[in-house]
DNA sequence: TAGTGGTCTAGACCACTAG
DNA sequence: TAGTGGTCTAGACCACTAT
């Protein structure tokens, strides 16, 4: 440990930094088993509890995973799905494909979701402030869990007024049909020209943390995705959690006058 | 504590859950106190050290602050800056004003920022790909650190090509004057037509945690900006690390075709 | 069965805050 | 000075993985 004599940082500390800098000079290379607790406690003169909790340190980086029974070994990076503009762009899901799947299998991953809800529920505010309805007013909600090579990646429910959900009756199908939701509210007469995207960091908590397997230094992101028509009326709002190891956002767009 | 009696979860887990429940709630409100280690053991007949863990978890997920000598507490939202599509809009940074002092102001908050460093640097590859040059070619850098009503809230680096550092001789300039460097450049004959931003969410290591003055809890965001005139070449890239608590992502754009 | 990390205890001592 | 959270030790026992 290259400590000066007047380090007076706590040994934890000092123990985490010192295996850190191995790390990112490679001498613990993405994927290496590290030294077990013991032979580290040994290496560093000091109690198992300190190797503990440095570990702990590094794990909240995002830099370490532990495997009970296994080993310490240094994190890999995730494979991550891009979310971007042309997500949108109309000749995605107008040829028959649902956005998800196809955004996927362009950037070779595969792509699933499962509906976990499907009917109408009380507006939660952020939701009724974008949509133009009272908060907590009944709409209709399509719940569902994306998965993203098999593992989960994303909590997304989408809004509706239950006007809308009247006049595009697929919204109430379990399975919406080729083009997804988008395809089915354009036949219906509407026409979707904008989208307003709003994104804020935080760490999971509680169930999210089991239902996306996140580990120790995973972040996520809130996702809220509104989509107007081109009379400037919200046709859904979308707000979804997405495990922060598996996502890059892409916006791409002119500037503004 | 709500457990069921097969509830075989770990103490500190539980523990964990029952704390953050009572916040759910509002039995803890943000910014109250809760009960000293001590009481917490008492109250939950276990160890000190196993109160320790379960507010290190909290901790973690952003949910509880503690302070050395005050107490433990229920975390307060941090107030956001929007970091938007609008922030780019020629009539912000044409008027004279530099656009993150502009930006902040219209939300009502203070912007400042220091010059950390200014001259010219290796492009790291991130920024080499994006800059069209050879990584580890030279480039001209600006490196800041940028802060919202005082608190430091970003490190931002620009990055441009020797050829554009020296058509644009504000660049090297420890002020860019009125508009900033993008008003210089437009100046320079220029012009400013579109923007990509790339994000990507981790937790911070190392330095970044005390120069960014990060709890634990607190993630942050990567963000790789690339500005490009009408001919589709890129003129800058930024590349900046971002408190997680204190942005949110604004954009909006049309769908495209 | 041996070896790994995870949970938990009991207690000493330190560092910081407040009155 | 009293009370708070932070660091650190030594050790028992549990849970999981590999062989």
């Amino acid at each position: 440990m290259s400590t000066g004599p007047t380090d007076a940082r706590p040994l934890q500390v000092r123990v985490a930094d010192d295996i850190r800098a191995k790390i990112e000079t490679g001498e613990y290379a993405p994927g290496q088993q590290l030294p077990t607790y013991d032979a580290l406690a040994e290496a560093y003169l000091c109690s198992l509890a300190v190797i503990r909790k440095a570990v702990d340190l590094l794990k909240q980086q995002g830099l370490l995973i532990t495997e009970q029974g296994k080993g310490t070994f240094v994190r890999k990076r995730a494979k991550a799905r891009r979310h971007g503009t042309d997500r949108y762009s109309r000749g995605r899901w107008s040829s028959g494909t649902a956005i998800l799947i196809a955004e996927a299998a362009q950037q070779g991953l595969e792509a699933s979701q499962h509906l976990r809800f499907l009917g109408t529920a009380p507006a939660p505010p952020d939701v009724a402030e974008r949509l133009g309805i009272e908060e907590g007013a009944p709409a209709h909600v399509r719940r569902r869990t994306t998965y993203i090579d098999g593992r989960p990646n994303q909590l997304a429910d989408s809004y509706y007024t239950l006007a809308l959900a009247e006049a595009v009756p697929a919204l109430k199908d379990e399975d919406t049909g080729p083009g997804g939701g988008f395809a089915r509210i354009e036949e219906a007469g509407y026409q979707l020209a904008r989208i307003r995207e709003e994104i804020t960091l935080r760490m999971p908590v509680g169930p999210e943390i089991s239902v996306l397997e996140l580990r120790e230094g995973t972040p996520v992101a809130d996702l809220i995705s509104t989509a107007y028509d081109q009379q400037g009326r919200p046709l859904e709002v979308m707000v979804a959690v997405i495990a922060g190891d598996m996502v890059t956002f892409n916006y791409d767009f002119p500037v503004p006058d």
